[in-house]
DNA sequence: TGTTAGTTTAACTGATTAATTAAATTTCCT
DNA sequence: AGGAAATTTAATTAATCAGTTAAACTAACA
């Protein structure tokens, strides 16, 4: 059981958990101690400091966010096929890390700076650039309606990320329980593609 | 001057600029009080707690966060004019409280149960329900497409909001500064109401 | 067996910060 | 002017929390 695998793992993943759900200022290193299961001492016997362990979890995290949607761009597929694997992409991924949006997105917002970090380290500006292009193409041709490519890709992002952001909200408004929640999350992504599909077909 | 744009008018609104700003954890009482341009004691004199303080600003903002859509929802205007109504008022609040949306959905995250107070005061349910039976009505006498009622709300939701929740990273992914940002926050209007109508129309 | 890395316990330091207090000063009202 | 409320200053208390340290224990392992 090849030892040595755990204990920085535990605390990375505990870390993880922690700050996902309470933000970097409203978690408590004891709260890290006591999810990952070891006590404080430990904690900054392989972690220095909080910010340190923080930074780990972070940038891990704000990479995984961004979708690697460039392959996708770049591929021969037609355009509402590459609309679809995106939206696909981005819901499984928000499905299975639930949290994810609204602690990157909390985390920039509380220190913008980093943003320019991340944003270098995962290409930003050229998958940016790659869907205007494509998205001008396609209405050039004639294949799409006319749309402003900076204006869709804010509203596909928000169609995708919007629920996950809001869930607790959600939930309370709509009076749903885990499960119908989960459910309604399952039927999002077609409902997401049908969607933006229908708002993009000409006629 | 002095009619009362008194002292706790002063320190309610330093409240809400910072904790909307930094979120509860991350706000110092002191920085209140800078911001209000009085001294810690006198705020302790108005408002004995930080959790007071709090629970004022953040009752008064979730309470506003929340649209007043119901009589639009339910005036005799078309169909598509009620989503019009509703996406401009929504759009046109966010812009003048662009912080809104992060503050309340951040702080309903960190602490769920809060929302089930503003959710009575608020009377969500109700409006939901409505919009429920007005989208339902629509599309049974064939004038919009069939759609998922609570699907629809979510995407509404997500395009209206989402560009105010993602701020600093739209602005470096998309390298804006801030007047960029705020044109493109102009034309938004307009490309969501359109969006949304293409999606819904029937052929 | 002895060494070493990993881990615990528990107490402590130092910094930050919310909250309190008393006394002095200012502002405003009558 | 006199008095009450508002406000400041400055010092203090109490709590929380990040980070440190030393001493002891445990398990792997050579």
């Amino acid at each position: 059981m090849t030892a040595t695998s755990s204990t920085e793992d535990v605390i990375v993943e505990a870390a993880r958990a922690v700050f996902m759900q309470k933000g970097f200022a409203a978690t408590r290193m004891c709260d890290i101690a006591q999810t990952a299961g070891i006590n404080q001492a430990l904690l900054h016997y392989y972690f220095r400091t909080k910010d340190k362990l923080f930074s780990i979890v972070f940038e891990k995290e704000s990479i995984n966010f961004r979708s690697d949607v460039l392959s996708i761009l770049k591929s021969d597929l037609p355009f509402f096929d590459k609309l679809r694997l995106m939206v696909r992409k981005d819901i499984e991924k928000f499905k299975s890390a639930p949290f994810l949006p609204m602690f990157v997105l909390n985390e920039i917002h509380s220190n913008p700076e980093r943003m320019l970090h991340i944003a270098s380290e995962t290409h930003h500006d050229l998958i940016f650039q790659t869907f205007r292009e494509t998205v001008k193409q396609e209405y050039e041709a004639g294949r799409i309606r006319k749309v402003c490519p900076e204006q869709l890709l804010l509203s596909i992002m928000g169609i995708t990320m919007f629920p996950y952001l809001a869930e607790p909200m959600i939930k309370v408004s709509m009076n749903l329980n885990n499960s119908d929640f989960a459910k309604l999350m399952e039927e999002r992504e077609d409902h997401a593609i049908a969607l933006i599909e229908n708002a993009l077909s000409v006629q």
